[in-house]
DNA sequence: CTTCCTATCT
DNA sequence: TAGATAGGAA
Protein backbone atom coordinates (compact mmCIF):
# COMPACT_ATOMS: atom_id res chain seq x y z
CA UNK A 1 0.00 0.00 0.00
CA UNK A 2 1.56 3.03 0.92
CA UNK A 3 5.58 3.19 1.39
CA UNK A 4 7.69 5.05 3.40
CA UNK A 5 8.40 8.27 1.81
CA UNK A 6 10.48 11.08 2.15
CA UNK A 7 9.06 13.70 4.20
CA UNK A 8 10.20 17.12 2.47
CA UNK A 9 7.95 19.22 4.09
CA UNK A 10 9.58 22.38 5.55
CA UNK A 11 12.68 22.39 3.20
CA UNK A 12 13.67 24.02 0.78
CA UNK A 13 13.16 24.41 -2.30
CA UNK A 14 15.99 24.10 -5.08
CA UNK A 15 15.81 26.55 -7.95
CA UNK A 16 13.32 24.98 -9.53
CA UNK A 17 11.30 25.09 -7.00
CA UNK A 18 11.66 21.44 -6.33
CA UNK A 19 11.80 20.32 -2.65
CA UNK A 20 15.16 18.96 -2.23
CA UNK A 21 13.76 15.21 -1.01
CA UNK A 22 17.64 14.03 -1.43
CA UNK A 23 18.17 14.85 2.09
CA UNK A 24 18.32 10.86 3.96
CA UNK A 25 17.66 12.50 7.13
CA UNK A 26 14.14 13.32 6.08
CA UNK A 27 13.02 10.09 5.77
CA UNK A 28 10.16 8.93 7.59
CA UNK A 29 10.66 5.87 8.82
CA UNK A 30 8.11 3.73 11.56
CA UNK A 31 5.30 5.41 9.39
CA UNK A 32 2.86 2.81 8.97
CA UNK A 33 -0.93 2.84 7.78
CA UNK A 34 -3.22 4.53 10.23
CA UNK A 35 -6.19 2.79 10.45
CA UNK A 36 -8.85 4.99 12.09
CA UNK A 37 -10.42 1.99 13.97
CA UNK A 38 -13.39 2.91 16.30
CA UNK A 39 -11.40 3.30 19.25
CA UNK A 40 -8.92 5.34 17.81
CA UNK A 41 -11.66 7.54 16.52
CA UNK A 42 -13.59 7.98 19.81
CA UNK A 43 -10.30 8.63 21.65
CA UNK A 44 -9.26 11.01 18.70
CA UNK A 45 -12.64 12.74 19.07
CA UNK A 46 -12.56 12.40 22.54
CA UNK A 47 -9.15 14.71 22.66
CA UNK A 48 -10.48 16.93 19.96
CA UNK A 49 -13.65 17.80 22.22
CA UNK A 50 -11.38 18.07 25.49
CA UNK A 51 -9.14 20.46 23.29
CA UNK A 52 -12.34 22.26 22.40
CA UNK A 53 -13.66 22.57 25.50
CA UNK A 54 -14.03 26.04 26.38
CA UNK A 55 -13.17 27.63 23.02
CA UNK A 56 -16.30 29.14 21.38
CA UNK A 57 -18.18 27.36 18.06
CA UNK A 58 -20.55 27.96 16.08
CA UNK A 59 -20.92 25.16 13.43
CA UNK A 60 -19.46 21.87 13.28
CA UNK A 61 -17.07 23.26 11.34
CA UNK A 62 -15.78 25.42 13.54
CA UNK A 63 -15.68 22.33 16.01
CA UNK A 64 -13.18 20.50 14.21
CA UNK A 65 -11.34 23.64 13.20
CA UNK A 66 -10.69 24.31 17.08
CA UNK A 67 -8.02 21.80 17.56
CA UNK A 68 -4.38 21.44 15.32
CA UNK A 69 -2.95 18.68 14.75
CA UNK A 70 -0.37 19.22 16.77
CA UNK A 71 -2.07 19.47 20.12
CA UNK A 72 -3.88 16.59 19.03
CA UNK A 73 -1.29 14.08 18.32
CA UNK A 74 0.44 15.31 21.62
CA UNK A 75 -2.43 14.77 23.70
CA UNK A 76 -3.73 11.30 22.22
CA UNK A 77 0.15 10.27 22.91
CA UNK A 78 0.04 6.97 20.78
CA UNK A 79 3.03 5.99 19.89
CA UNK A 80 3.66 6.08 16.02
CA UNK A 81 0.73 8.36 15.33
CA UNK A 82 1.93 10.99 13.54
CA UNK A 83 0.73 15.18 12.88
CA UNK A 84 0.02 14.02 9.06
CA UNK A 85 -2.32 11.13 9.90
CA UNK A 86 -4.16 12.86 12.17
CA UNK A 87 -4.32 16.01 10.12
CA UNK A 88 -5.91 13.92 7.41
CA UNK A 89 -7.79 12.26 9.59
CA UNK A 90 -9.23 15.84 10.89
CA UNK A 91 -9.80 16.83 7.40
CA UNK A 92 -12.22 13.99 7.27
CA UNK A 93 -13.40 13.89 10.30
CA UNK A 94 -14.95 17.49 9.81
CA UNK A 95 -15.98 16.47 6.41
CA UNK A 96 -19.77 16.35 6.97
CA UNK A 97 -22.87 16.75 4.41
CA UNK A 98 -23.95 19.87 3.69
CA UNK A 99 -27.01 19.31 5.37
CA UNK A 100 -26.22 19.06 8.39
CA UNK A 101 -24.18 22.04 8.18
CA UNK A 102 -27.53 23.46 7.23
CA UNK A 103 -29.87 22.07 9.35
CA UNK A 104 -27.90 23.28 12.42
CA UNK A 105 -30.01 24.96 14.64
CA UNK A 106 -29.43 26.37 17.83
CA UNK A 107 -32.07 26.23 20.73
CA UNK A 108 -31.79 28.56 23.38
CA UNK A 109 -33.78 26.50 26.13
CA UNK A 110 -35.61 22.94 25.19
CA UNK A 111 -39.17 21.82 26.31
CA UNK A 112 -39.29 20.53 29.51
CA UNK A 113 -39.12 16.36 30.16
CA UNK A 114 -40.57 15.62 33.54
CA UNK A 115 -39.29 13.13 35.55
CA UNK A 116 -40.70 12.06 38.37
CA UNK A 117 -38.22 9.85 40.40
CA UNK A 118 -39.36 9.90 44.15
CA UNK A 119 -37.36 6.87 45.33
CA UNK A 120 -33.79 5.95 45.15
CA UNK A 121 -31.47 3.27 46.50
CA UNK A 122 -28.09 2.32 45.55
CA UNK A 123 -27.11 -0.35 43.60
CA UNK A 124 -25.04 -2.65 45.53
CA UNK A 125 -22.90 -3.40 42.17
CA UNK A 126 -22.02 0.49 42.39
CA UNK A 127 -21.30 0.50 46.18
CA UNK A 128 -18.63 -2.49 45.64
CA UNK A 129 -16.88 -0.91 43.38
CA UNK A 130 -15.93 2.06 44.91
CA UNK A 131 -16.87 5.89 45.04
CA UNK A 132 -15.13 6.14 41.91
CA UNK A 133 -18.35 3.85 40.32
CA UNK A 134 -20.83 5.08 42.95
CA UNK A 135 -23.87 6.68 41.94
CA UNK A 136 -27.51 6.36 43.42
CA UNK A 137 -29.97 5.15 41.14
CA UNK A 138 -33.52 4.83 41.70
CA UNK A 139 -35.72 2.09 41.97
CA UNK A 140 -38.98 3.28 40.84
CA UNK A 141 -41.44 3.10 38.11
CA UNK A 142 -40.66 4.95 34.77
CA UNK A 143 -41.48 7.84 33.71
CA UNK A 144 -42.38 8.01 29.99
CA UNK A 145 -42.47 10.69 27.58
CA UNK A 146 -43.46 10.29 24.00
CA UNK A 147 -43.87 12.44 21.54
CA UNK A 148 -47.59 11.89 21.88
CA UNK A 149 -47.74 13.25 25.00
CA UNK A 150 -49.06 16.66 25.49
CA UNK A 151 -46.71 19.09 25.11
CA UNK A 152 -47.58 20.93 28.61
CA UNK A 153 -45.58 17.82 30.03
CA UNK A 154 -42.90 19.11 28.33
CA UNK A 155 -42.82 22.90 29.41
CA UNK A 156 -43.76 23.20 32.69
CA UNK A 157 -41.00 22.72 35.05
CA UNK A 158 -41.40 20.56 38.05
CA UNK A 159 -39.21 22.25 41.25
CA UNK A 160 -38.53 18.94 42.72
CA UNK A 161 -35.69 17.79 44.96
CA UNK A 162 -34.25 15.43 43.60
CA UNK A 163 -31.16 13.22 43.14
CA UNK A 164 -29.21 12.88 40.21
CA UNK A 165 -27.44 9.33 38.88
CA UNK A 166 -25.77 7.72 36.57
CA UNK A 167 -25.73 4.71 35.94
CA UNK A 168 -23.29 2.73 33.63
CA UNK A 169 -24.16 -1.22 33.65
CA UNK A 170 -21.64 -4.15 31.87
CA UNK A 171 -18.27 -2.18 32.19
CA UNK A 172 -16.42 -5.30 30.38
CA UNK A 173 -16.03 -3.55 27.06
CA UNK A 174 -18.38 -0.81 27.75
CA UNK A 175 -17.08 2.29 26.02
CA UNK A 176 -18.37 4.49 28.65
CA UNK A 177 -15.87 3.34 30.75
CA UNK A 178 -12.55 4.04 28.30
CA UNK A 179 -9.72 5.83 29.84
CA UNK A 180 -9.92 9.98 29.38
CA UNK A 181 -6.93 11.69 29.44
CA UNK A 182 -6.60 15.51 30.47
CA UNK A 183 -4.89 17.71 28.98
CA UNK A 184 -3.02 19.27 31.00
CA UNK A 185 -2.01 15.87 33.24
CA UNK A 186 -3.60 17.40 35.97
CA UNK A 187 -5.89 15.30 35.99
CA UNK A 188 -6.44 11.58 34.84
CA UNK A 189 -9.48 9.98 35.23
CA UNK A 190 -9.96 6.44 34.79
CA UNK A 191 -13.47 6.06 35.87
CA UNK A 192 -16.49 6.48 33.54
CA UNK A 193 -15.84 9.04 30.93
CA UNK A 194 -18.98 11.06 33.03
CA UNK A 195 -16.96 11.91 35.88
CA UNK A 196 -19.55 11.81 38.47
CA UNK A 197 -19.73 12.50 42.01
CA UNK A 198 -21.57 12.03 44.50
CA UNK A 199 -25.27 13.63 44.95
CA UNK A 200 -23.22 16.26 47.66
CA UNK A 201 -20.54 18.42 46.83
CA UNK A 202 -21.22 19.47 43.40
CA UNK A 203 -20.09 22.04 42.96
CA UNK A 204 -19.11 22.42 39.44
CA UNK A 205 -19.98 20.16 36.26
CA UNK A 206 -21.54 16.91 37.05
CA UNK A 207 -20.87 15.69 33.89
CA UNK A 208 -18.21 17.96 32.04
CA UNK A 209 -16.61 15.20 30.41
CA UNK A 210 -16.33 14.80 26.79
CA UNK A 211 -18.46 12.34 25.41
CA UNK A 212 -18.20 10.70 22.08
CA UNK A 213 -20.14 8.16 20.38
CA UNK A 214 -19.36 7.88 16.87
CA UNK A 215 -20.64 4.75 14.95
CA UNK A 216 -21.05 2.86 17.94
CA UNK A 217 -24.11 0.44 19.10
CA UNK A 218 -25.63 0.04 21.94
CA UNK A 219 -26.95 -3.19 22.71
CA UNK A 220 -26.98 -4.25 19.06
CA UNK A 221 -28.35 -8.04 20.13
CA UNK A 222 -31.48 -9.27 19.34
CA UNK A 223 -31.63 -10.25 22.82
CA UNK A 224 -34.44 -8.31 24.53
CA UNK A 225 -33.01 -9.19 27.93
CA UNK A 226 -29.27 -8.57 27.23
CA UNK A 227 -28.28 -5.33 27.99
CA UNK A 228 -24.39 -4.88 26.78
CA UNK A 229 -24.98 -1.61 27.14
CA UNK A 230 -27.21 -0.07 29.44
CA UNK A 231 -26.54 3.83 29.75
CA UNK A 232 -28.83 5.82 31.91
CA UNK A 233 -27.48 9.16 32.33
CA UNK A 234 -29.98 10.63 34.87
CA UNK A 235 -29.32 14.50 35.72
CA UNK A 236 -31.97 15.01 37.82
CA UNK A 237 -31.04 17.85 40.39
CA UNK A 238 -31.86 18.18 43.56
CA UNK A 239 -28.86 20.22 44.80
CA UNK A 240 -27.52 24.01 44.45
CA UNK A 241 -26.47 23.96 41.20
CA UNK A 242 -25.75 27.81 40.29
CA UNK A 243 -23.46 28.27 37.63
CA UNK A 244 -22.66 24.72 37.31
CA UNK A 245 -22.57 22.69 34.08
CA UNK A 246 -24.38 19.72 34.43
CA UNK A 247 -23.44 17.80 31.02
CA UNK A 248 -21.21 19.64 28.73
CA UNK A 249 -19.35 19.06 25.42
CA UNK A 250 -20.97 16.27 24.87
CA UNK A 251 -21.07 14.76 21.45
CA UNK A 252 -23.36 11.51 20.19
CA UNK A 253 -22.98 10.52 16.92
CA UNK A 254 -24.32 7.27 15.00
CA UNK A 255 -25.62 5.98 17.72
CA UNK A 256 -27.70 2.98 17.10
CA UNK A 257 -29.42 2.12 20.68
CA UNK A 258 -31.44 -1.10 20.62
CA UNK A 259 -33.63 -2.49 23.59
CA UNK A 260 -34.59 0.60 24.64
CA UNK A 261 -31.40 1.09 26.72
CA UNK A 262 -30.78 4.43 26.06
CA UNK A 263 -32.19 6.64 28.82
CA UNK A 264 -30.98 10.11 28.59
CA UNK A 265 -32.75 12.03 31.39
CA UNK A 266 -31.47 15.40 31.85
CA UNK A 267 -34.16 16.94 34.36
CA UNK A 268 -32.59 19.62 36.11
CA UNK A 269 -35.79 21.09 38.05
CA UNK A 270 -34.25 23.26 40.87
CA UNK A 271 -34.69 26.88 40.63
CA UNK A 272 -31.44 27.79 40.62
CA UNK A 273 -30.34 29.87 37.80
CA UNK A 274 -27.14 29.85 35.38
CA UNK A 275 -27.43 26.38 35.10
CA UNK A 276 -26.14 25.23 32.17
CA UNK A 277 -27.02 21.43 30.40
CA UNK A 278 -26.22 19.66 28.06
CA UNK A 279 -24.41 22.61 26.45
CA UNK A 280 -22.41 22.28 23.28
CA UNK A 281 -23.83 19.51 22.34
CA UNK A 282 -23.94 17.43 19.01
CA UNK A 283 -25.81 14.50 18.26
CA UNK A 284 -26.30 12.75 15.55
CA UNK A 285 -27.79 9.64 13.95
CA UNK A 286 -29.41 7.93 16.55
CA UNK A 287 -31.24 5.19 15.77
CA UNK A 288 -33.05 3.81 18.63
CA UNK A 289 -34.97 0.22 17.42
CA UNK A 290 -36.57 -1.26 19.96
CA UNK A 291 -37.45 -4.76 17.76
CA UNK A 292 -33.16 -5.35 17.92
CA UNK A 293 -33.30 -4.10 14.15
CA UNK A 294 -30.59 -2.32 12.53
CA UNK A 295 -32.05 0.81 11.13
CA UNK A 296 -30.11 2.81 9.15
CA UNK A 297 -31.76 5.33 8.06
CA UNK A 298 -31.02 8.05 10.38
CA UNK A 299 -29.63 10.50 8.41
CA UNK A 300 -30.14 13.84 9.84
CA UNK A 301 -28.41 15.64 12.67
CA UNK A 302 -28.83 18.45 14.99
CA UNK A 303 -26.43 21.08 16.45
CA UNK A 304 -27.13 22.58 19.43
CA UNK A 305 -24.37 25.15 19.73
CA UNK A 306 -24.45 26.99 22.92
CA UNK A 307 -24.88 26.72 26.54
CA UNK A 308 -28.24 26.30 27.75
CA UNK A 309 -28.25 28.90 30.63
CA UNK A 310 -30.63 30.94 32.70
CA UNK A 311 -32.50 28.68 34.91
CA UNK A 312 -34.23 25.29 35.29
CA UNK A 313 -33.90 23.70 31.68
CA UNK A 314 -33.02 20.41 30.25
CA UNK A 315 -32.53 19.26 26.84
CA UNK A 316 -32.51 16.02 25.64
CA UNK A 317 -31.14 16.32 21.93
CA UNK A 318 -31.87 13.78 19.73
CA UNK A 319 -32.89 14.04 15.92
CA UNK A 320 -34.45 12.15 13.49
CA UNK A 321 -34.12 8.97 15.16
CA UNK A 322 -35.85 6.31 14.10
CA UNK A 323 -38.24 4.59 16.43
CA UNK A 324 -39.17 0.98 15.92
CA UNK A 325 -43.10 0.75 17.13
CA UNK A 326 -44.06 -2.36 18.79
CA UNK A 327 -41.41 -2.78 21.28
CA UNK A 328 -41.84 -3.62 24.23
CA UNK A 329 -42.77 -1.25 27.08
CA UNK A 330 -41.12 -3.48 29.52
CA UNK A 331 -37.86 -2.88 28.15
CA UNK A 332 -37.59 0.43 30.07
CA UNK A 333 -37.29 -0.92 33.58
CA UNK A 334 -34.19 0.40 33.70
CA UNK A 335 -34.69 3.80 33.50
CA UNK A 336 -36.58 6.12 35.68
CA UNK A 337 -37.62 7.89 33.30
CA UNK A 338 -37.60 7.27 29.54
CA UNK A 339 -37.52 9.55 27.12
CA UNK A 340 -38.89 8.25 23.45
CA UNK A 341 -37.23 10.44 21.18
CA UNK A 342 -39.66 9.53 18.76
CA UNK A 343 -41.87 12.45 17.48
CA UNK A 344 -38.99 14.47 18.91
CA UNK A 345 -38.05 15.81 15.22
CA UNK A 346 -40.51 18.70 15.63
CA UNK A 347 -37.66 20.40 17.87
CA UNK A 348 -35.34 20.68 15.44
CA UNK A 349 -36.33 20.48 12.01
CA UNK A 350 -36.55 23.31 9.93
CA UNK A 351 -39.98 23.64 9.93
CA UNK A 352 -42.46 26.43 10.22
CA UNK A 353 -43.69 29.19 8.17
CA UNK A 354 -41.68 29.66 4.88
CA UNK A 355 -42.20 33.57 5.63
CA UNK A 356 -40.15 33.32 9.08
CA UNK A 357 -37.17 31.21 6.81
CA UNK A 358 -35.52 30.80 10.37
CA UNK A 359 -32.36 32.18 9.58
CA UNK A 360 -29.98 30.70 11.94
CA UNK A 361 -26.71 31.27 10.03
CA UNK A 362 -26.45 34.43 11.55
CA UNK A 363 -25.42 33.82 14.87
CA UNK A 364 -28.33 34.35 15.71
CA UNK A 365 -28.94 32.35 19.44
CA UNK A 366 -32.21 31.49 18.86
CA UNK A 367 -34.98 31.66 15.69
CA UNK A 368 -38.47 29.86 15.72
CA UNK A 369 -39.96 26.78 16.40
CA UNK A 370 -43.44 26.73 15.45
CA UNK A 371 -45.75 23.91 16.58
CA UNK A 372 -48.71 22.05 15.19
CA UNK A 373 -49.29 19.69 17.61
CA UNK A 374 -52.81 18.28 17.47
CA UNK A 375 -52.65 16.33 20.77
CA UNK A 376 -52.69 19.62 21.93
CA UNK A 377 -55.58 21.85 23.52
CA UNK A 378 -56.07 25.75 23.05
CA UNK A 379 -52.39 27.20 23.00
CA UNK A 380 -53.54 29.49 25.42
CA UNK A 381 -54.45 26.48 27.84
CA UNK A 382 -51.41 24.01 27.48
CA UNK A 383 -48.69 26.45 26.54
CA UNK A 384 -48.94 29.20 29.25
CA UNK A 385 -46.08 31.15 30.00
CA UNK A 386 -45.86 30.47 33.54
CA UNK A 387 -43.87 32.74 36.34
CA UNK A 388 -41.00 34.86 34.29
CA UNK A 389 -40.54 32.46 31.50
CA UNK A 390 -38.17 33.22 28.85
CA UNK A 391 -40.51 31.74 26.29
CA UNK A 392 -42.35 35.01 25.31
CA UNK A 393 -44.34 33.46 22.49
CA UNK A 394 -45.12 29.86 21.94
CA UNK A 395 -47.77 29.36 19.32
CA UNK A 396 -50.10 25.98 18.21
CA UNK A 397 -51.81 25.44 15.75
CA UNK A 398 -53.95 22.79 16.23
CA UNK A 399 -56.20 22.87 12.94
CA UNK A 400 -52.45 22.92 10.42
CA UNK A 401 -53.39 25.44 9.64
CA UNK A 402 -49.92 26.62 8.23
CA UNK A 403 -47.48 28.88 9.56
CA UNK A 404 -49.02 31.80 11.58
CA UNK A 405 -49.00 35.10 9.76
CA UNK A 406 -48.96 36.83 12.75
CA UNK A 407 -45.96 38.14 13.78
CA UNK A 408 -46.00 37.19 17.45
CA UNK A 409 -43.53 40.19 18.50
CA UNK A 410 -41.19 39.71 21.46
CA UNK A 411 -41.91 42.27 23.67
CA UNK A 412 -39.95 42.11 26.37
CA UNK A 413 -36.61 41.16 23.66
CA UNK A 414 -36.45 37.85 25.24
CA UNK A 415 -34.29 35.33 23.73
CA UNK A 416 -37.24 33.78 22.51
CA UNK A 417 -39.54 34.47 19.78
CA UNK A 418 -41.75 32.16 18.64
CA UNK A 419 -42.37 28.48 19.19
CA UNK A 420 -43.61 26.55 16.89
CA UNK A 421 -44.23 22.57 17.06
CA UNK A 422 -44.96 20.03 14.89
CA UNK A 423 -46.14 16.97 16.04
CA UNK A 424 -47.25 15.26 13.64
CA UNK A 425 -43.40 14.02 12.81
CA UNK A 426 -43.57 10.06 11.90
CA UNK A 427 -41.02 9.69 9.65
CA UNK A 428 -37.15 9.74 10.11
CA UNK A 429 -36.37 11.57 7.71
CA UNK A 430 -36.90 15.22 7.17
CA UNK A 431 -34.13 16.74 5.55
CA UNK A 432 -33.09 19.77 5.55
CA UNK A 433 -34.74 21.32 2.12
CA UNK A 434 -32.42 24.47 2.34
CA UNK A 435 -29.94 24.38 -0.19
C1' DC B 1 12.10 26.47 10.38
C1' DT B 2 7.44 24.25 11.78
C1' DT B 3 2.76 23.78 11.26
C1' DC B 4 -1.62 24.56 8.98
C1' DC B 5 -4.57 23.67 5.41
C1' DT B 6 -6.45 21.50 1.55
C1' DA B 7 -6.24 19.39 -2.95
C1' DT B 8 -4.80 15.35 -4.80
C1' DC B 9 -3.22 10.81 -4.98
C1' DT B 10 -3.22 5.71 -4.16
C1' DT C 1 -12.57 5.48 -0.20
C1' DA C 2 -9.85 5.85 3.86
C1' DG C 3 -5.79 7.45 4.59
C1' DA C 4 -1.36 9.32 2.85
C1' DT C 5 0.98 12.76 0.32
C1' DA C 6 2.04 17.20 -1.90
C1' DG C 7 2.73 21.74 -1.71
C1' DG C 8 1.51 26.48 -0.91
C1' DA C 9 0.69 29.51 2.95
C1' DA C 10 1.11 31.32 7.45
Amino acid sequence: MLQRKRDTKGMKKNNEGERQNNVIDKVVTGKEFREWTEDLHVRFMQVVHQLGEGRKFTSLIIFFYRCFPKEIVEVMSLPGLTRMQVASHLQRSKNVPHETKSSFRKFRVMPYLQANVPNQQWNQDQIQRGTEYSFPTHNTKNTFARGETSIQQLYRPQFQVQPHYLNINNSFNNPFLSPQTNVTGELQQRGPLFGMLGSQGLQDSIIGNTNFWRAMTLNNEDNLTEKNYNFDLNVVEGATYSGSRIVSSTYIGNAIINNYNLNVIADNVTTYSSSAMMSDTYVENVTINGLGETNTNANSQQYVGEPIMSGPRNIVVASHENYVVGSNSNEKENSDAYLNFNNMDYLFQNLGPSGANLPNEQGNEFDQVYSNNQNLGPPSANLPNQQDSEFDQVYSDDQNLGPPSANLPNEHDSEFDQVYFDDQVTGASTPDSQE
